[in-house]
Formats: C-alpha cells, structure tokens, sequence
DNA sequence: TGAGTTACTATACGATGGTATAGTAACTCA
DNA sequence: TGAGTTACTATACCATCGTATAGTAACTCA
C-alpha cells in the first residue's frame, strides 16, 4: 500500500494519490485502507517515512563499507547524493509535496525534522572524521556550520538536477557538488586521477 | 485576487485555496474570478509567476544600488537572500507548494525554467562583477558552474532557515552563507569589521 | 471445534470541489 | 442616446473525495 501511495504521489501528486487509486493500484480496497490506516493522513504520513528513509540510506551505502580513506567515505556519500538514483525526478516530485504537507500538518513536520536531523548529522560525522584524518580537527561549533553549508550544498544540487535534469550534463552536479565542498571544508576529498 | 490566493496558498495550501474562499477573501465571487482567470489553473500560475517575481526582486535590490565594490554587491544579494522577508515560512510555504506543481504542469514548470535562469544569471554577473574587479576573471565555463553551486548553497539554506527557523540563529544563516561562498568562488566578499 | 479476533468487501453518505450558465449592472464610444 | 462590450452576481450541476457502516471470509488458539 505504501508502494502504491509513493508511486501515485510521485506521478500525480496528492489529488491523484486517492483513497480510491491506491487501493486499486495495491489491488485492495478502500475499507482494506481504512482497517490498516485509519485516515488518509495516518498513510500519506508513513509512506513520507518510508521514502525519506530510504533517501538517507542510499546516501549512506559508504557507512557501512570499508574505503580507503574517511574523506573518500565522504565524496562517495556525496557523490551518491548527487547522482541517480537519488537524484531523480520521482524523488524531488514526492519530496516538494511532502514538504509543501509538512507546513501544515504538525506530524509531518515532525518527520521532516527528525529526518533532516538524521541526514544532517550523518554528514557532520563525515566531515569530522575527514577532518581528523587530516590532522585539520575543528571545534563542534565548526563542524556544525560546516555540516549545515555542506547539506545547503547538496540540498541545492539535488533539487536542481532533479527538477531540471536536462540543464545538466551527467557528472556535472558531483563535479560541481564535490569541488564546492572541498572549498568549503578546505580538503581534499578525492585521490588523484579520479 | 492574486494577493488573496498567495495568502490563502501560504495558510493552507491548494485545498485551503479553493475558488470559492479566495473569492471570499478577495471580495468578489466565484464568477468574477471566472471571469478573469478562465480556470484556477490560471490564477495559480499567475500568482506563481508574481510571487517568484518578487522573491528574486527581494534578493536584487542590490542592483539598482551604488555599491563601494561589486564584492558589497554580491555579499548584499546574498544577505538578503538568506535574512527576512525572503528567509521565511511563508515563502516555502508557498514556494514548496508551486514546485510540486512543476512536476505534473507543463506551464508551471516553464515558470520554474525561466524564474530560476533568471536568479542564476543574476548571480553570475555578480560573481563575474566580483572576480573581474579582483583581477581573477574566469572563463564562461568556469562562473556558469561558480554561479550553479552558489545558488545551490543558496537555496539549501534558504529552505533550512525557512522551514525550521528554530534551528538557527539570527545573522546565523547569511554568516554560513557567505562563509561558505567565498570559499566556492574564491574571493573575500565582506569589508573588514563587517 | 467453535468463539473471538483480524482481514477484507461492498456500498452508502455527506461535503466540497471546479466549472457552467443565465442574467444584471456598469461602462464605452460613435 | 443607445448598441455593444466588459465587469460582475447568483445559482445550479455534476463529479469526486474522504469517511462510515454493515456484513462476510479467514485465521487463531483454548
């Protein structure tokens, strides 16, 4: 069902996401819907969840892999971040409604913060590690303005490659993405010849 | 009617926005709006087009100004861009609202093309103004991909600030900000003691 | 095996949405 | 002044939405 709502969401946005719709593409029924999620809210709510979810973990394959370096660690999980399948039209379709629910209804602003945090704070741990690596250790209060300038970054990219990915050439936004960070962070993040 | 459908969008979205409240709000009846805007589609493109208009005009006032240097002008744009009015729930709130739309409507997504060219090119010839007057002129290739990534870092903080404006301090956010974009472009933008 | 709970279907209700139409007031201009 | 156009009102239509309810099948477990 869950599946069935992000891929309605993602192709017609919330007016085309029906109670009616999704039971048909889940091949269920209303009142199936309503047994499992009493309102509507109640499953556009977890599938956000869901989705927002599985956003950071595709970022975040580098975690859980051995690499040769923390800042290579650290270009992948942005290089991930700016190309697809994370960078994609779907994506950002789903991402703009929920965030457009998220100024009115109070639960999902709460998810939206809770997983902002979640991302925010994956990639400050990156960054002090990179940093570290290099004998360049900072304050929190550094890294935590850097982990805020480098999510604004990738935030920024990834909307606009996904919204208009005609405007960019493939490679173009991890290029982009990676030689701003290196900037701000004042590393280098990616080995020679790469 | 435009100003009582940005309201009403900014409140509580396209539901909240129905032809017969902001008909309410604005004074008139469904069948004036009717008579101006064929369809609602039409009303909402229109105030997408003037609300846009005014959140890039917000960042330029910059332009219409003598500065000491074309740095202080391009460090203005930035500060504005990232400080109230422009940093401000209603203007995501309205702002995620129209980018969902752009995924499903072909002339909102002509607005989004041509609103978004237009803050990046202004940016650029900011940035171009900046570099030249340092004597480090770049190429075309060069400022287009400076002007992609400072709008990108941009954007990212503007939506962070403006969604969760608890999570950041006041001067916070243009501090970051610029921060992060002399980095980028490689330049000082800000006068000493500022 | 059978009572009780969970999974599920079919259908109905009431509200509200965008749009259409018919008609009236106001304004323009020869 | 009067015909024609534009500005505007009142009201009706019909589709669709989220939700509710009543009832049936399947499953669990003592």
């Amino acid at each position: 069902m869950i599946g069935a709502t992000l891929s309605l969401l993602a192709e017609g946005g919330l007016e085309a996401a029906t109670v009616r719709t999704i039971a048909e593409r889940a091949g269920a029924t209303q009142g199936l819907i309503r047994h499992h999620f009493t309102t509507k809210d109640d499953l556009v709510a977890a599938s956000y969840k869901q989705h927002m979810g599985w956003m950071t973990e595709a970022c975040s394959i580098a975690l859980h892999q051995t690499f040769a370096s923390d800042a290579a660690r650290l270009a992948d999980f942005i290089t991930r971040a700016l190309t697809p399948p994370v960078v994609d039209a779907r994506n950002v379709a789903l991402w703009s409604g929920f965030l457009h629910m998220v100024q009115y209804d109070p639960r999902m602003r709460a998810i939206h913060a809770k997983t902002y945090r979640v991302f925010r704070d994956r990639l400050e741990g990156l960054i002090i590690a990179a940093l570290e690596e290099a004998g360049r250790s900072q304050s929190a209060d550094v890294t935590a303005r850097l982990a805020i300038a480098v999510n604004a970054v990738i935030d920024g990219l990834w909307l606009e490659g996904s919204v208009l990915p005609e405007g960019f050439d493939e490679d173009e936004l991890p290029g982009i993405g990676l030689d701003s960070i290196e900037a701000i962070v004042g590393l280098t993040l990616r080995t020679k010849g790469h």
